[in-house]
DNA sequence: CGGCATCCAATGTGATACTG
DNA sequence: CAGTATCACATTGGATGCCG
């Protein structure tokens, strides 16, 4: 008899269980593409190398904050490059790697799938919400 | 001359951005996608209808609150169906619908990529990490 | 120009207890 | 069995100010 049962037994099933989500190559990628500026700053990579500010300015609503946080796990992820050129001002310039273009692909059927049925989505939302007005 | 100036304006800026951002049908599916367990009970239900209690412990992990919710909000997007059987115990399963199956193209789409290229990015990243360990 | 550090509000996630 | 309700905690995102 141990001296804790049931929670004890939960927390390590939780424990394993996370470690093995955490392994599944999916989730991790889920895990990043659903991350709010991910996909935006990829789709605005993919045509090109883009300074700092060009991409905070054609992301128009980021946060600073928040697009160099992106771009830092990009980089981590080996999916975009940051090449600093010393000048004076400072230039940066990003790019996609090949590893990053090879996710544009998916980001495209994302995208194909979300404009063909998310018209669909959106009509079963609003229906579903017509019948809990008050919810 | 307006009393505030530059906060105002990106304020409003941000206002505009966040409602075409918000209409993106893309980001609106990879707000869905990325949410924790949604993968997970998509393609759990993939190989057909299941009960309540069956998704609970096929995704193992999962905390009652998450999968209801989860659940929810798929059936409010009109990707899976709820169908309640009144018994002693109730039953209720959960199947997709055929909008929901039209989905899991892109999560396999999503999940080959995961499989073919993820470790691409964990050796990236552990390499990206070796550089700054005291990080 | 291209950041980083700090603080703060909002949201997401989960444990726990209770219900028809 | 299949939830609902409440509380606590972790994470996220943004505003602001400073720096090389």
């Amino acid at each position: 008899m141990p001296t804790q049962t049931a929670a004890q037994r939960r927390a390590a099933a939780k424990q394993a269980y996370n470690a093995y989500i955490a392994a599944c190559p999916s989730r991790q990628l889920l895990a990043t593409l659903g991350d709010k500026w991910v996909a935006l700053v990829l789709v605005a990579l993919g045509s090109g190398g883009a300074r700092y500010a060009d991409l905070a300015r054609h992301i128009a609503g980021v946060s600073q904050k928040m697009l160099t946080q992106t771009l830092r796990v990009l980089e981590r992820d080996g999916l975009v490059r940051r090449k600093v050129t010393a000048a004076v001002p400072v230039r940066v310039d990003y790019a996609l790697t090949p590893l990053g273009r090879s996710l544009l692909p998916v980001v495209a059927k994302i995208k194909s799938w979300a404009e063909t049925h998310m018209d669909r989505v959106l009509l079963a939302r609003a229906e579903h919400d017509a019948k809990r007005p008050a919810q």
